[in-house]
DNA sequence: ATTAATTTTCATTATTTACTGAAAGTTCAA
DNA sequence: TTGAACTTTCAGTAAATAATGAAAATTAAT
């Protein structure tokens, strides 16, 4: 395979990917794009390799940028703006942790709280009811400390240090 | 909140969740309708409570069978088809897990092995792209290993374990 | 073997999600 | 302070995804 071949299919891959684990796949082609580019690169760059229009550029980078994975950098004596991504695979992974967590995990959690509210917890069905949710808040729970420590951890000091106990 | 309405909320708002994860709503609401079910239901229960088609139910209850997380039961005496889903929320993460490792993480460390046999590795850029390639491969492959030794692991072993350390 | 109950399929339709492009907004050099 | 370079917004449109419902297939009781 030639070079080209293989980073054009590396970020049609990654868009693929990315639409599974519902990212929109032009947002992680942009991203993809991004982190094999030895230098930072203009909207014009992106909206040429990836054929797509300005509009669209413009709301992902933006949506890249308020995910903590893409950065503006300012190139003296260039008008254009210029972005980059962070090329250490460990922070990325850590970023995308964080912020789902933020996003989905902790409101998850609150929602699950509440549900444990209910008026009349004799009523016929309301033990396996709450014992459901209160299984998943534990779980939850349990990840979001598990992630935390991820978060906090350096890369080798965590993986091997799982790896140490269980392997 | 009555009981009928956190079951209502349970199940919307797990609709919600799924989709954000890339999983169809319709298909985490049955999921979420089969958790909270204290006894086997049929695919009329879940149109009615789900206002949803017939045919809409059926292919989603497949899909949920192909995740294992839904099974067939058979009422003696009864014609029709019954479903329930495992009410053990580790043995429902660890499911789920195993099937997006098989569907999403294996193919994604397959297609990087590729990427990384380019013809000329001294071309420019070729380097950094390669680099960039193995760190994520490299991240895969552990996350690999550890989201194994997590199925294999019980709850308390696995999260307890990892605490231990790190706490 | 017939038929009524039930499940499955899939072409069509509806809904959701993403993209475009042109207009409005901003920035900055002259 | 004007206007060219550049960025942002967003109404309209296109593409992708999910749902419907009726017909076909299957199942099992009589």
């Amino acid at each position: 395979m030639k070079l080209e071949e293989a980073k054009q299919q590396f970020i049609n891959s990654w868009g693929a990917f990315g639409t599974q684990w519902g990212i929109n796949r032009t947002m992680a082609q942009i991203h993809a794009l991004l982190l094999i580019s030895t230098v930072p690169i203009t909207q014009d760059d992106i909206m040429e390799q990836l054929t797509i229009s300005r509009g669209n550029v413009n709301m992902n980078i933006r949506d890249l940028i308020g995910w903590g994975l893409v950065e503006r950098v300012i190139v003296s004596g260039e008008r254009k703006e210029y972005f980059t991504a962070d090329k250490n695979i460990w922070k990325v992974a850590t970023q995308i942790i964080k912020e789902r967590k933020k996003r989905e995990l902790d409101p998850m959690l609150k929602l699950l709280g509440q549900l444990e509210n209910i008026e009349d917890k004799k009523e016929e069905g309301a033990a396996e009811f709450l014992t459901v949710v209160n299984d998943i808040k534990k779980l939850g729970g349990q990840a979001d400390t598990l992630l935390d420590i991820m978060i906090k951890a350096e890369e080798n000091k965590f993986i091997s240090g799982v790896l140490k106990i269980f392997k």
